[in-house]
DNA sequence: TATCCTTACGGAATTCGTAAGCATG
DNA sequence: CATGCTTACGAATTCCGTAAGGATA
């Protein structure tokens, strides 16, 4: 048994039990990755793949346990790694954030600024995308962490703490009907027509809750996963905007007229999301600090409950 | 990286450091492990072992770290040989059993009958020893399970279930002054010389504090591991005995007055111990539920938390 | 001076890539 | 017949044992 195959036989089941599709991302050859597994099926006496001809269609009953096993070896590995990195480049390193856009846009950039002064020669990277992915990216270890405010939880391998709450704000046209109202109903709004996010993105479902709530059915005319491109929208007549409230920036936007919207739609929780069992680099940890500062190194250390070791500075 | 650097590395811990020791125990030679503990700690970049010259004196940091994953990481590689067996040789293997005399000698012997009956071609093995020795067979691996009345909790990753209590008896010759006597009491024993168990063994610690909350000094003139021992001193007249109820035979020990004691000295619970995270073959798991029939099947699965998914037979 | 880790070196075993084979959809 | 796993084989690498070296207590 070694650390390879275990290796191969991960990434032919992430990649829906096409060996030469793992051969490929593991960029080596077929037959080898074919025959490392043949001998470590043979090693255990088991088989993990089903087998219909020469085609894998399924996971033994077997194979589904060994699965989870070779998943929390691999890493283990991972994290002697990162232990050896910490230790011995302390300062640098590679730190990847799997986020949304409106927190890539609006909430990160001076988090990052900061984060790029304490820490120059960490290489960062943001892996956008929607919360689901953000999700699926931390669990596969292609993040090391994910901030979304939605489909974070549920998730047994993944820790999701809160990092701070936001709410929604309605944007229009200065000479739309509504611009000069005072308070904002959800009866007003759903008169008119209104743009925001797409499924799954930035509270659009506490948005669509909100509305339910009250027995209204809005006339969603255009959704995006982009307060950009709904700012640009509602510029140019389509609809009353939701976004959320950082996504107004009363200086660029001259052109809009924004009413806060904490009384209508429910508070929003972003999150940030961590492997369960993932060593965190020290870097990564004042990331998650700097982000959130209720999320002090000790709690996350805590909330992460593993590995690290309580003298580890 | 590969899995036998890491078995290296935990053997020369576990051997207090001595590498000489390591390789003897894993029957290879000492420069091939001093080798390849080396090529590991460069490739993590940081040394693992501090040395003075030539010795290894201690841990590192990251060594400290490190070796915590790195047990993680082979007890995980054993429970995937562990799935395997369970899968391709479900009804045999081998089951190691860490346990005190008491237990061995009166509580298993019906459980193990009833066992080898149901599962004929598993071997069985039986680890004689102090409940701490009990512990550390469980954690290190050497023993399956551990079962044991003291010294079994308060370890982290050591999962202690309780499977049943139980409480001491005295015994006396019949020629004693107190085989006559009507209800026992502390005071009345403690006027003669006694004969129990050793420190930490059986329920001693339980007697001690009964003794020590009425402000008795006892005076404890002889102690054994061993029930037999300790009944076969009574017969000879050196003093009184005190033994668990289940150690007292009323077929063999005819020439013993026996005095149930469960009103003068605690309540005692033996318990089974699992190493966090291992992977129990399912016949480890038929022996946890005949020994204690409390501890059904989906009760240790839930415990152990971990490994065996739900639909695993 | 005994213990114990490191270095050097050579043979054995393992690993991995290329080429060819064969079964399924 | 295209896709996809297996078999065969040879080269490169890795692993591991023996022998010798050097440092500490």
């Amino acid at each position: 048994m070694n650390l390879q195959q275990l290796r191969y036989v991960r990434e032919t089941v992430r990649r829906n039990l096409n060996l030469t599709d793992a051969a490929r991302a593991l960029h080596t050859s077929q037959p080898g990755v074919s025959k490392q597994i043949r001998e470590f099926e043979e090693e255990l006496g088991v088989d993990i793949f089903e087998r219909h001809g020469r085609r894998f269609v399924a996971l033994t009953p077997p194979g589904r346990e060994l699965i989870g096993i070779i998943d929390r070896i691999l890493l283990e590995v991972d994290n002697l790694r990162r232990v050896g990195e910490n230790y011995a480049a302390g300062d640098s390193g590679r730190l990847t954030i799997a986020t949304t856009h409106t927190q890539a846009r609006y909430v990160l950039p001076r988090v990052i600024a900061s984060f790029r002064e304490r820490y120059p020669k960490v290489r960062l990277s943001l892996q956008q995308g929607n919360p689901s992915a953000v999700a699926r990216w931390v669990l596969s270890g292609e993040a090391d962490i994910g901030i979304a405010t939605e489909s974070l939880d549920h998730l047994e391998d993944l820790i999701a703490l809160p990092a701070y709450t936001w709410t929604h704000s309605v944007v229009v046209r200065p000479d739309h009907a509504l611009a000069n109202s005072g308070a904002l109903t959800l009866q007003a709004i759903a008169e008119y027509p209104i743009i925001t996010y797409s499924k799954e993105f930035t509270g659009r479902s506490h948005i669509d809750e909100a509305f339910a709530a009250q027995g209204l059915a809005p006339d969603i005319v255009l959704t995006a996963i982009d307060s950009d491109v709904i700012k640009t929208y509602v510029e140019l007549g389509l609809g009353i905007g939701i976004i959320a409230s950082v996504a107004f920036d009363p200086e660029r936007d001259r052109q809009l007229k924004c009413f806060e919207a904490e009384q209508l739609f429910p508070i929003n929780t972003t999150r940030v999301a961590i492997r369960r069992g993932a060593y965190l680099r020290d870097f990564t940890i004042a990331f998650i600090e700097s982000f959130a500062p209720d999320l002090t190194r000790e709690r996350v250390i805590e909330a992460i409950g593993s590995n690290r070791t309580a003298d580890a500075e």
